[in-house]
DNA sequence: TTTTACATTCAGAAAGTTCTGAAAATAAAG
DNA sequence: CTTTATTTTCAGAACTTTCTGAATGTAAAA
């Protein structure tokens, strides 16, 4: 395969899959794009790799940046700014599991919390108790968990992570 | 606080939840009322409580019903039909692991292996491909552990596992 | 101070997703 | 076979998200 092939390729799939991942196609193809560029880019030539307006390359950009995923860099002698991805796959996943874990199962731990002071009086009372119970100590082992793999670094995810489950 | 206030916090926090977890409001919504109820409603009982159509209703719990989150019952004598939804929480969580990981992590594997058959010719090319391996290895990585938990049980995971992390 | 080269914002347009409700399909009961 | 109860489908409406591009803001250079 061409390199040329493969990058589109790479560019189009990231795209369609940030889709599912609850990441918007051009932010996710952004981060593609920086991710496999040697070189840092400015947002014009991101703009035009990836036709899209400047608004929305600004836009997403900045984005990425408050992810922690990409990372502003200035050249001397020269008024633009350039930007570059972060290339360590494990400090991305790092990255998104912490942006994740704030969107998706913070507001759960809240929103449990809140409603676990219920009066346990009826039939239905007592179901909704018991779901909240245990979606409770469930959510909380989830986010132990998660806080573990962000404080371990890669070495330890690969070796001693994988080996107990094998 | 009252069961009514609960259960109306809960059911509205869920669909909201639902949005940022890739589910649709009312499909997170539907779960959350069957998760809750002790008894298996009808298809009219849903509309009536959420405030939903009947088509609205009917496509997702059918997804629901895909998703392995939400049974049929049948009862004697009578012609509609009623759902129930799976109570046990590790049980949904497996569910939900399972169609994530279908949507979001196997399409990556795929489109990866299709790329790794790249030339590596250029530092572009270069940077691609080291790019798309570690990403292999890393979600491969993630496919393997993601399955461990699918079949492990709720009492090895809330065991072994959450002690191996303390 | 004025000009120039950029970055940022935001209102409205475009695109994408979800929902409704009436019509069609299905199947049990009469 | 016909009626009746119920589920399913789907075209278009409503809503949500994302994108564009021109206007505005900012700060270095002249």
């Amino acid at each position: 395969m061409e390199w040329q092939e493969g990058k589109e390729k790479f560019l189009q799939a990231w795209g369609t899959l940030g889709t599912s991942w609850g990441i918007n196609r051009t932010m996710a193809q952004i981060h593609a794009l920086l991710m496999i560029s040697p070189q840092s880019l400015s947002a014009d030539e991101v703009m035009k790799e990836l036709q899209i307006s400047r608004g929305n390359t600004n836009m997403n950009i900045r984005a990425l940046m408050d992810w922690g995923l990409v990372y502003k860099e200035l050249r001397a002698g020269d008024r633009k700014e350039y930007f570059i991805g972060e290339k360590d796959i494990w400090k991305v996943v790092r990255q998104i599991i912490i942006n994740r874990k704030k969107k998706e199962l913070e507001p759960i731990l809240k929103i449990l919390d809140e409603i676990s002071g219920i009066q346990n009086t009826c039939p239905e009372a007592e179901a909704l108790a018991k779901v909240v119970a245990d979606m409770k100590l469930f959510s909380s082992k989830a986010d132990a968990t998660l806080d573990m793999l962000v404080k371990a670094d890669s070495n330890w995810f690969v070796g001693t992570f994988m080996k107990m489950i094998k």
